[in-house]
DNA sequence: TTTAATGT
């Protein structure tokens, strides 16, 4: 397993401590709020919600009852809110910072699989719900060298005209190696198509990974190129975690990792199984929190190999 | 077949 992410491309939990320089890389950014330039009147301002809106999102009823110091700290609006959509095809998680999804959500079976919607019709386009400072653009991709790589795939909802056209969002969409996604990432895509022959339901949850690797001065740092206006991010992988189904209501999970570069398609997809654990460390996520997932024997499967 | 980008 360890070959396949690169030699020196670590997943493990324990080397995802942030460092300590963000202090630092924030200071003198107050002074800037006072200089000429007014800074401040520029910010992006998300619209403030009710002051008490802050006890909403607090899991302590009497909260609701009486606003206390934090409800006011607010007074002027959240710095961020949920970046969760809903669209016809999939739900998201926009990462704002890295102007891609942080993770994409679908449900597969016989029936989001067959229709007669056509990708010919589609075009990828700028997602007007996420702030025009956050937003990716088709002019970010234009000659990056980087695919325009689909989280939730559009060949998974050809149910709906509509629905595929949702899964043409910029939101829906990250920088990835052409090759990897006309390749092995579209494989393992159709790979995912293939299991709803075989179980009722395929869900399956997309997303990028920054991971860190060691530099030559032997310290850990996560390094990821980023590319037009935006900045947008390019993900140094891509994780998959395909979550099956079972008539009895038994649930599978079977999580997956690809780097962000050209994978010989020859390797077999089961190559690319890792723990789920490790996706949920290095990803900040948690996937189907209410399951048994130590059970699952799938893990001992990629622990050998 | 499904992925895309590029050029018109």
């Amino acid at each position: 397993m360890q070959r396949l992410f690169c030699s020196r491309w670590i997943i493990s939990g324990v080397s995802l401590a942030v460092g300590t320089g963000i202090g630092v890389a924030l200071s003198g950014a107050s002074d800037r709020f006072h200089g000429e330039n007014n800074l401040l009147r520029k910010i992006p301002v998300i619209p403030i919600p009710s002051v008490n809106a802050a006890s909403e999102l607090l899991p302590y009823p009497q909260a609701q009852l009486t606003p206390s110091k934090s409800t006011a700290a607010v007074k002027y609006g959240f710095p961020s809110l949920s970046h969760i959509r809903s669209r016809e095809s999939h739900v998201t998680c926009y990462d704002a910072r890295n102007r891609t999804p942080a993770w994409v959500i679908e449900q597969l079976n016989a029936g989001t699989l067959s229709g007669t919607s056509d990708r010919k019709l589609c075009d990828f386009k700028e997602d007007d719900s996420v702030h025009v400072y956050h937003r990716a653009t088709n002019s970010d991709y234009r000659g990056s060298g980087f695919d325009r790589g689909h989280l939730a795939a559009a060949a998974n909802h050809k149910w709906s005209q509509k629905a595929m056209d949702d899964t043409f969002y910029l939101s829906n969409v990250a920088p990835q190696n052409p090759h990897l996604n006309q390749n092995a990432w579209n494989n393992l895509e159709k790979y995912c198509r293939s299991l709803t022959k075989h179980y009722e339901n395929v869900y399956v949850c997309s997303g990028p990974l920054y991971l860190p690797r060691q530099e030559l001065d032997g310290k850990m740092y996560v390094k990821y190129q980023v590319i037009g206006k935006n900045h947008v991010a390019v993900p140094t992988h891509f994780f998959k975690v395909v979550i099956l189904e079972k008539k009895h209501g038994e649930v599978e999970l079977r999580p997956y990792v690809m780097p962000n570069a050209p994978v010989d398609e020859k390797i077999p997809l089961e190559r690319f199984l890792v723990p789920i654990e490790s996706i949920e460390r290095a990803s900040g996520l948690l996937f189907v929190p209410n399951i048994l997932k130590r059970t699952n024997n799938l893990q001992a499967i990629s622990a050998k190999a």
